[in-house]
DNA sequence: TGGCGCCTTAAGACAGTATTAACAAATTAC
DNA sequence: GTAATTTGTTAATACTGTCTTAAGGCGCCA
C-alpha cells in the first residue's frame, strides 16, 4: 500500500508517517498543496491523507483542484478542527472520509484500510478468490479455511493482487507500491515472491494458486470461472 | 498502433517513447514542426503527440498547418505547464485532447487509446462483432462471453481490424502498424497470425470467425449479416 | 490447368518466466 | 550479547510461451 501525506506540520507528519510505516504502508510526504496536487497527479497512490490547513492553499481547494485534474485517488481528510461544517464540505467536495486530530493510531489505520478497500470496489474487508481468502483488517491469509503464514512482503503482494482482482499488474507496479521508488530492488524479486506465494497456496488447494501470468505484461489474480456456481455445489458443508 | 512524437526535448521524448513502446505502440519521433508536418502528411499514424514548444515554430502553428494540409490524424497536445489558455487554444485548433507535463504513464496511455478509438468512430472502449468482443482498455478478447487468450501480436492485429471494422487492410498496412518499418518480418507472418486468430475465435463460436479474406487485397473484420435478426431468434434457451 | 496467393502446421530461435539455492540483513530468543 | 531464526535479495539454471520462418497443401482466378 502506498500513501501520500499532505501535511505541513512536521510533528503531525512524523506521527502519521510512523503509524503508517508500522503497518507496512509506503509513505511519501509533501508539506504544501501545490506539490501534493502534482504528486497525486503523477503517481498511483492508494490513498491521499490531506490536512486542511496548508501554507499555500486551503485543503478544500487542494481537493477541488485535484478532482478537476481528474485525480481519482481516494482522499482521507485530517483536520484539527472538529467542525461539522468542514466535514460536510470535505465529503461534499469529493473526500472519502474525515478524521479529526488528534486521532489514535488504530483508528487511522482502520479508516485507511476501509477507504482503500471501498475505492477498489470491495465493500467487505474479506476478499475471496476460490479457496483463497484475504482478510485486509487482520492482514491474514486463509486457504480452504486454514490459515497460511505469509511474510510481510508476500502479504503486500497478495493484498495488491486481491484489491485489484481481475486487472493485470506489471512488475513495475508491484515495485512502486511495495517500495515507493526508494531503494527499489530488481524487478526479478517479484517473480520470486509470486513463486513463493503460489507454492504456499497450491500446497493447500491441491494445485490451484489463482495467480495467473500474463506473458510479457505481469500477473493477475484470477476470477475463477463459474465462481458462484461452484459455491452452490456441496463443498465443505 | 503507430504514433508520431513531435518533441524537441530529448529527455521528454525518451520518456514518452519508453512508455508507448512498453504498451506495444510503434513510435516514430521528430524534433521539429516542419518534419512533423511532413511525416504526418506522408504516413498513416494512429495519433500524433505534439509538444507545444518547438524550435522552428509553435505547436499551435504546427497543428494549424497540418489541418490546412488536410491531415486528419488525431492530435494529443503535450504542454509543459497547465495553462488554461493553451488548453482552449489547442482544442479549438483541432486537437483531440490535452495533457500537461509531467504526466503519469498510465494516464498518457489511457488518453491515447481513447483518442484513437474515438477518432475511428468507436465512442466505447468495447468493440463488438457478433459474438466477438474486444476490450481496448483491458487489451482483452472475449468470444461468446468467454475470455480468449491471445498473444501480444495477435491482439494488435485484432485491435487494428476492430478499430477499422468494415475496411479492408492490406498485409503491408498490418506490418506498418505492428512494426513501423523497423525489423519488419516477411509479409507472410500476417497470414499466420490471422490463421491463429481465426482458429481461436472459431472454436468458441462454432465456426464463425468474422475475419474475411479479400482475395488479392487483404483482410476485413466483418459484421455478420442479419446480426440483429439472429439475436432475436431463440439461441440458448 | 497453371500460377499465384492463401491456409495450416511444424520447428527453431529467442525472450520472458519459474524455481532453487545461497547469501546478507534483520529480527527474535535466550 | 550472541546464537538461532526469519526475512529479503541475488544469481544460476531450467523451463515455457511467443515470434518467425519454412514448407506443403489447398483454393481462387484467368
Amino acid at each position: 500500500m502506498r500513501a501520500l501525506v499532505i501535511e505541513d506540520d512536521p510533528v503531525s507528519a512524523r506521527l502519521i508517517e510512523t503509524a503508517l510505516r508500522g503497518d507496512n504502508i509506503v509513505v511519501e510526504r509533501v508539506d504544501n498543496g501545490e506539490d501534493g496536487i502534482e504528486l497525486a497527479r503523477l503517481y498511483d497512490f492508494d490513498i491521499l491523507l490531506l490536512d486542511l490547513t496548508l501554507p499555500d492553499m486551503e485543503g478544500h481547494e487542494v481537493l477541488r483542484r485535484m478532482r478537476a485534474a481528474r485525480v481519482r485517488t481516494p482522499v482521507l481528510i485530517l483536520s484539527g478542527r472538529s467542525q461539522v461544517d468542514d466535514k460536510v464540505r470535505g465529503l461534499a467536495g469529493g473526500a472519502d472520509d474525515y478524521l479529526t486530530k488528534p486521532f489514535n493510531r488504530a483508528e487511522l489505520l482502520a479508516r485507511i484500510q476501509a477507504v482503500v478497500r471501498r475505492s477498489k470496489g470491495h465493500p467487505e474487508s474479506v476478499i475471496r478468490t476460490g479457496k483463497l481468502t484475504i482478510n485486509i483488517d487482520a492482514q491474514s491469509v486463509e486457504v480452504d479455511g486454514q490459515r497460511v503464514h505469509v511474510t510481510g512482503k508476500e502479504y503486500n503482494i497478495l493484498e495488491l493482487l486481491s484489491l485489484r482482482k481481475g486487472t493485470t499488474l506489471t512488475k513495475e507496479m508491484f515495485l512502486d507500491h511495495l517500495y515507493g521508488g526508494r531503494d527499489e530492488p530488481e524487478l526479478k524479486i517479484i517473480d520470486v515472491f509470486i513463486c513463493k506465494l503460489r507454492k504456499k497456496i497450491a500446497t493447500l488447494t491441491g494445485g490451484e494458486h489463482y495467480i495467473e501470468t500474463i506473458w510479457g505484461r505481469g500477473y493477475v489474480l484470477k476470477e475463477p470461472e463459474g465462481e458462484a456456481a461452484s459455491r452452490l455445489e456441496p463443498e465443505t458443508v
